[in-house]
RNA sequence: GGCGCUAUCGUCUAACGGUUAGGACGGAGCCCUCUCAAGGCUUAAAUACGGGUUCGAUUCCCGUUAGCGCUACCA
């Protein structure tokens, strides 16, 4: 049975580019019918919270994406800990009983790579069993072996072969002075028990994975099959970072901007991967289908933001495409908190009328507040009065239709096609043109030039509201 | 510094030795049109650099450069 997890560690909020490493976890899963499990990372007690906890979980909740299993490493120390001290019960591991930090200069001193602490490698059994009893401080080091052999080597699926000299892997931490496992230990201990048939996670660890190789060796189990991922970097090339680059790297920025969770998957799935033929907006039930570890490439993506463009252009014209292909109830339920949040009194009826309207007009959930205003608002916001006043037309043309189409709409069938008719006609009477007659209305309705089309609009707003506004807008000439 | 990974339009990507180097976003222009959108059409825009291998390199090899990652008793 396949299996993966993604194991992230709740130290900030659900970034982006975690959130794309479970994505393509649970796509793998999903298109080969295996299990995905959610494993929170969090042995580094001092800098876990829990609203971070909080925010994986309601980034995870509002993609939509789902797991099988739920683990806490923190409830599994002692697996981890048995499994370190096998390790050094096997002698493929030592003590290490140098004080913390002791070593930092040498370590970062030019000329090659730090390997061991001096001593401690060599240290009799006797003598490291009786230090160890007398109560002196110890972490316990991985012993790299490398005396017996040159290298260590594992397949990525998506790197291809990978190999690095032991010569140039250093003796790692596997339990810290205190007793608590590190994160090579406690992870693959985890891996191992967890039967992890695929690891998926991002390119960072790339290198890491030669010392898990060989924590998996000392455990006597098979290594699970390994697939890095491309990062995530800045316009910059700088890796992305709240610090740096601020909300643009949170999932929820993206929920309260008025992303579907479905578009933003689809477009976190662009980014490092490709179904090779000329689909991008895809479903999930498509990505599922299509998704395969061959089309996983090796180059880091870039999340094209700006200062005056916090969002990705595609994603946002995605984002656009899928809201376009939503049918209009599921978008209405989806646009009515949005609606709200802006102060309007929207209701989901009147929120279902509006939603066709402005459907193809808007590209983010919160494009409804400047969108859709005047279906909401009782008094339209002031506008200028200039622009009531038609293209190669006066102060005077935009009065005349303005009173027309006072006479002909408290007269009208306020349904479309009715609407059409008698407008166009109006047009025709004054020997005016059909958009200078439009034009003076739509700006009077909907206080604005640039809006839906008239006659629906017209008739969601309903023949009292609309006579109304035209009344003022003609005081306002 | 050491080790590892990567390098195609501004951005996301396709081309698994032979293409006028393709698509998408964004940009520009045109069409459609009651405005705005949407849609349609057109257009500018890329193989980092230098060597090989080959009849032929975006593709394979080497080097250079650049970027990123790892180099913690963080994950």
């Amino acid at each position: 049975m396949l299996r993966v997890r993604f194991a992230p560690s709740p130290t900030g909020y659900l970034h982006i580019g975690s959130a794309r490493t479970f994505i393509f976890n649970w796509l793998f899963a999903r298109h080969n019918r295996g299990v995905m499990i959610l494993r929170i990372d969090d042995t580094d007690v001092e800098r876990n919270t829990q609203e971070s906890l909080d925010s994986i979980f309601d980034g995870l909740k509002w993609l939509d994406l789902e797991w099988g299993e739920f683990y806490r490493q923190s409830e599994r120390v002692e697996l981890h800990a048995r499994s370190a001290n096998e390790i050094l019960a096997k002698g493929l591991a030592y003590r290490d009983f140098t004080p913390a930090h002791a070593g930092d200069e040498e370590k970062s001193h030019p000329g090659g790579a730090w390997l061991f602490n001096p001593g401690m490698r060599e240290l009799s059994q006797s003598e490291s069993d009786r230090r160890a009893a007398a109560g002196e401080p110890f972490v316990v080091r991985f012993r790299v072996p490398r005396e017996s052999r040159g290298e260590v080597a594992f397949t990525d699926l998506v790197y291809g072969e990978q190999s690095k000299a032991t010569a140039d892997i250093e003796d790692f931490a596997l339990l810290r002075s205190s007793g608590v496992p590190t994160y090579h230990m406690a992870s693959c201990a985890d891996d191992a028990d967890l039967r992890i048939s695929h690891i998926i996670r991002g390119q960072d660890h790339l290198t890491n994975t030669f010392k898990h190789v060989l924590i998996f060796e000392a455990l006597g189990v098979q290594p699970p099959c390994f697939a890095h991922l491309p990062l995530l970097i800045a316009p910059d090339g700088s890796k992305l970072s709240k610090r740096k680059h601020g909300p643009v790297v949170s999932v929820t920025t993206y929920r309260d901007a008025g992303f579907l969770p479905h578009a933003f998957v689809n477009f976190l799935c662009l980014l490092g991967w490709s179904p090779k033929d000329y689909r991008e907006q895809m479903t999930r039930q498509e990505l599922i289908d299509a998704f395969s570890l061959d089309g996983v490439n090796r180059s880091n993506a870039t999340v094209n933001f700006s200062e005056d463009d916090p969002f990705d252009p595609k994603a946002v014209w995605l984002n656009a495409e899928h809201i376009r292909t939503t049918p209009a109830g599921d978008l209405s339920a989806q646009l009515l908190p949005f609606a709200c949040a802006a102060g309007f009194r929207a209701d989901a009826a009147k929120m279902l009328h509006v939603t066709p309207l402005i459907q193809e007009r808007i590209k983010l959930l919160r494009d409804v507040a400047a969108a859709a205003d005047f279906f909401f608002l009782e008094e339209l916001p002031p506008y200028d009065a200039a622009e009531l006043i038609p293209q190669k037309g006066d102060s005077a043309m935009a009065r005349t239709a303005l009173e027309a189409a006072l006479r002909i709409l408290a007269a009208a069938d306020f349904r479309h096609d009715s609407l059409d008719a008698a407008l166009r006609a109006g047009a025709q009477e004054l020997k005016i043109k059909t958009g200078q007659m439009f034009q003076p209305i739509r700006v009077a309705v909907c206080g604005r030039k640039a809006a839906p089309p008239l006659f629906e609009t017209l008739e969601v707003l309903g023949r009292e509201t609309c006579l109304r506004r035209i009344e003022r807008a003609i005081q306002m000439l």
